[in-house]
DNA sequence: TAACCTTACTTTACCGACAACCTGAGACTT
DNA sequence: AAGTCTCAGGTTGTCGGTAAAGTAAGGTTA
C-alpha cells in the first residue's frame, strides 16, 4: 500500500482536501460533525501528514539544527539532552549534525532543512559564510565565539574570567608553579580560559613556563598520555598544581598522576573547568569551575526561537563561571619546589 | 534580499528552469557552454537548492533518523560520532532526535522526514507501531532488539552470552558471592546480561540471592549512590565481586567502595561491559567485556542504507562481546566469605 | 423581493524542484 | 522534397500540503 496523502482521505470522507487540512489544522470555519467525520476517516486509515508537503509550502521546518564536530564528551550530551527538551517545549525538534564538511553544513543551512542554527566549536564558518548568513537572514546563535547582529545572537561561557579565577585560587593557595592543560587552539573556550590563567601569573609575578602549556586536546584519555609524558620528563620537578582546561583532562590528568604515585591533593593539586556530573563523584572529587551547561542550553534555544518568531533581534549573552571548591586541590606541599 | 530560487537562477543565465536543474544536478544533456554558464550564473547568485522542494518531489531526504531517549554516556557518542560518519560516507545525513514522546517520534517518522530509522532503547516502540511502520514500508534497524522482515533489521549485541562469560570469568577466579548491578528492566541489554550473569550462577550451583540484583541504572552517579547504599546494609558481609551492567555503573561502584576505604581488585572485583574509551585509564583499568560500537554503528548505517536502496531485506545480526581483563578483576582475598 | 450576509464548504494557485514530454532547427536519409 | 533523427533546450504537470479566493444554499434586512 503506498502512502496515504490528504487527498486518499478527501476522497474517503467525501470531501475537499482543504476541508481535510482544515479539520487537521483545527481550522474553526468547519461544521463540527464534519470535522469529526473527517478526523475518523484520517484516524481510520492511519494517516500522517508529509512533513516535505507541509515545510514546503509553509516554508518552516519546525526543526533547529545543532552543528558541531563532535559529541564526545559530558558537556556535549548535557548540552544537547537540554536543548533537546527545550526545543519540545517550544514545539520544535534538534536536528543534530555531527560533521566537519563545510559543504554538507552550508547545503542544510542555506538549503532550509532548518528553521534556525546553533553553531559549535572550531567549524571554520569565516566571515564569508557568516556574510552568506545574514544575507539569507539565517536565524543563527553561536555557542563558541561572541557575535551579534540582526539575526545571528551567541550564548558563551566567559572562559577567559574562569580561569583568571581559577588560577587566582590556587596562587591564594600557596602554589607557585601551576601548569595548564590546554584544549586545541581552534578552540574558543580553551584559549580564553589559558588567556585568564596567563593574566593571573602575571598579575601575581608568577614565571611563565612555555614548557608548562601542554596539549590535552580536552579528552581523558589523551591527557593521560600527555601527562605521562610530561611527568617523564619533568619528574624532578613537578608543578605543585594543574589547571586542566576542562574536567576530562583534569581527570585524565589524576589518573596519570596517581599512576606515577602521587596523591592528589596531597602532592598535587589539580583543577578542572566545568563541573559535569561525574565531577563530584571522582576520587578525589573534583574542584572545578561550574559551567552553566543547561542553562547554556536553555538559552540558546530560547533566544533562538524568539528570533525565529521575529520577536528578538540577535543579542551577544554571556554566562559566567562559579568556582567549586571540592578535594582535588590543596595547599601546596612543605617540600614543593616553589621556586 | 528574499531567498534565491531556481527560477531566479533561470531568469539570470536567460535559460528555463529544467536546463538550470539539469545543468546542477549534473544531467549530460546539454551544450558544456550553456551548462558552464549556468553554473556561474548560480554560483554568483549564491544559489543553493532548497531541500525541501527537492525533498518533496524526489520523496527522498538524504537523512537518516536516530530515535533515543538519551545520549548520555561514552557508548552514545561513540556510537552517534561513528554512525555519522559513515552516513556521511554514503551521502546521508543523521538526525539525532532525543525524545520520549512517541507522538515526536511516529509523525516524524510516517511523516517521511527521514528515509530510514534507527531505534534505540525502551522506545515503547509497541506491536501496533511496527505493524503501522511495516504497512508503510519505512525502513527501520533497531539496536536494542532482536527484529526482521522484509523492510526491518536489527543489529544488537550478544548480552546474554556476554552476561554470562562475564560470571563465567568471575567464578572461575574463585568468586562465590557475586552481585549484579543492573540497568532499568525495559533495557533489553540490561537485561540479557542479568539473565546470562544468572544462567552461569545456576550452571555452577551458586546461590541466587535477590538482594545482590541492586538497580545502578546504568549512570555512574546513581550507582555511587545504590552502591553506597548497598554496603550500608550488607557492609558485613560484601560480595568478592561485582558485575556491573556496564562501564559507567563499574566505574560508580569503584569510586563507592573507594570512599568505603575497600581496594579494587584487593578486597572486591568489579567487571563492567562495553569498554568505553575511558576504561583503560581508569584506576584500576577496567575488567569488561568489550562491546564493538563502533562496528555497530557501521553495520547498522550499511545495513539501512541498502535496504534503503532496495538492495537487502531486514536482517539481524548479532555482535558478540570480548572479555578484556585489566585491572579491577583478582582473585578473591582469604579472607572473603565464600559461603 | 432584491440585495446582502453567513455558513460551510470547494476550487484553485502556489511553495521549489524535478522529469516526462514537447518543440524547433538543422542534418541526414531515401 | 518529404520524412525522420538528433540535439538542445523549453513547457508543463507533479510531489503533498496550505490558504486565498470562489460559490451555493439558506437566512436576514430594508
Amino acid at each position: 500500500m503506498a502512502k496515504i496523502t490528504i487527498r486518499d482521505v478527501a476522497r474517503e470522507a467525501g470531501v475537499s482536501i482543504s476541508t481535510v487540512s482544515n479539520a487537521l489544522n483545527d481550522v474553526d470555519v468547519l461544521n463540527p460533525a464534519t470535522k469529526m467525520h473527517v478526523l475518523a476517516v484520517a484516524e481510520r486509515l492511519n494517516y500522517v501528514p508529509n512533513l516535505n508537503g507541509k515545510m514546503l509550502k509553509s516554508g518552516k521546518t519546525m526543526m533547529l539544527g545543532f552543528f558541531t564536530t563532535s559529541v564526545s564528551g559530558p558537556y556535549f550530551y548535557k548540552l544537547i539532552e537540554t536543548m533537546s527538551r527545550q526545543c519540545e517545549r517550544h514545539g520544535y525538534g534538534l536536528n543534530v549534525f555531527v560533521t566537519k564538511d563545510k559543504q554538507v553544513i552550508m547545503s542544510n543551512i542555506l538549503g532550509r532543512r532548518v528553521d534556525g542554527v546553533i553553531i559549535y566549536e572550531e567549524l571554520k564558518i569565516d566571515e564569508h559564510d557568516i556574510d552568506v548568513m545574514e544575507k539569507d537572514k539565517i536565524k543563527t546563535v553561536f555557542l563558541d565565539r561572541e557575535f551579534s547582529n540582526d539575526t545571528m545572537g551567541s550564548v558563551t561561557f566567559d572562559s577567559y574570567t574562569a580561569g583568571y579565577e581559577a588560577a587566582k585560587y590556587l596562587i591564594g593557595l600557596g602554589h607557585k608553579r601551576i601548569a595548564y592543560i590546554s584544549g586545541v587552539d581552534t578552540m574558543f573556550d580553551s584559549v580564553q580560559r589559558r588567556e585568564g590563567y596567563l593574566a593571573a601569573l602575571r598579575e601575581y609575578g608568577l614565571p611563565l613556563d612555555e614548557d608548562y602549556i601542554i596539549q590535552g586536546y580536552f579528552e581523558e584519555d589523551s591527557t593521560f598520555n600527555a601527562i605521562k609524558a610530561f611527568i617523564r620528563v619533568h619528574g624532578h620537578k613537578l608543578p605543585s598544581a594543574f589547571l586542566a582546561g576542562n574536567d576530562l583532562s583534569a581527570m585524565g590528568c589524576i589518573e596519570a598522576l596517581k599512576a606515577h604515585g602521587y596523591e592528589v591533593p596531597g602532592d598535587v593539586s589539580v583543577v578542572g573547568f566545568d563541573d559535569v556530573d561525574i565531577a563530584r563523584y571522582f576520587s578525589p572529587p573534583l574542584t572545578t569551575v561550574r559551567n552553566p551547561i543547561a542553562r547554556q542550553a536553555i538559552l540558546t534555544v530560547d533566544h533562538l526561537v524568539r528570533m525565529i518568531q521575529g520577536k528578538e533581534t540577535g543579542q551577544s549573552q554571556t554566562l559566567t563561571g562559579e568556582l567549586i571548591v571540592r578535594g582535588s586541590s590543596h595547599v601546596p606541599p612543605d617540600h614543593a619546589d616553589q621556586g
